[in-house]
DNA sequence: CGTGGCCCCGCTG
DNA sequence: CAGCGGGGCCACG
């Protein structure tokens, strides 16, 4: 487990093979001192406000339908968001946005596959949902410059 | 504002 | 196989 301190998130990942296996953002600082790690500065980058290229990550767990809506959504441009809607829509399915809202509420790779990019239709005045706390969503769309 | 269909996936019995 | 619960959306009042 690797950890990577910001001023107000704290990334925590694991590695193997050369590519990333999982991904976790908490609001509180870790309580394990800080760690390094080749990947450390590409989390770091980004958190500084830097656009970066991301490690692979293992897509072993993933279901076909999450393949499908996460392929999607990393093609989302830094800084520019798309409603759950629209990322249905981009997939072919327009009427599998609550399904797609469904897979990305179990993305393992929060920042590597930008989940936070996908927004409420009625964005700004509701952002939608985001686990475990919304709160980080406002701080990375903040980050990439995205407008309330 | 709130509410109720509607749709689709994945989990559960 | 059926039922149900979501990080939603839209029409309606």
């Amino acid at each position: 487990m690797w950890i990577v301190r910001h001023h107000k998130l704290t990334v925590f990942f694991t590695e193997e093979n050369n590519m990333l296996q999982s991904v976790r953002l908490s609001l509180l600082p870790a309580s394990l001192p800080p760690s390094y790690h080749p990947f450390c500065e590409i989390f770091e980058n980004y958190l500084n406000g830097k656009q970066v290229s991301w490690p692979a990550y293992n897509q072993e767990l993933l279901t076909p339908f999450q393949k499908l809506v996460f392929a999607a959504v990393v093609t989302i441009p830094y800084g520019e968001t798309r409603t759950y809607k629209e990322v249905a829509s981009m997939i072919g399915r327009p009427k599998a946005y609550r399904a797609v809202a469904q897979a990305l509420k179990h993305n393992p790779f929060p920042l590597v596959i930008p989940c936070h990019r996908v927004v409420s239709s009625n964005f700004p005045q509701d952002i939608g949902g985001y686990t475990p706390d919304p709160e980080i969503k406002k701080i990375l769309l903040t980050l990439e410059g995205v407008l309330f």
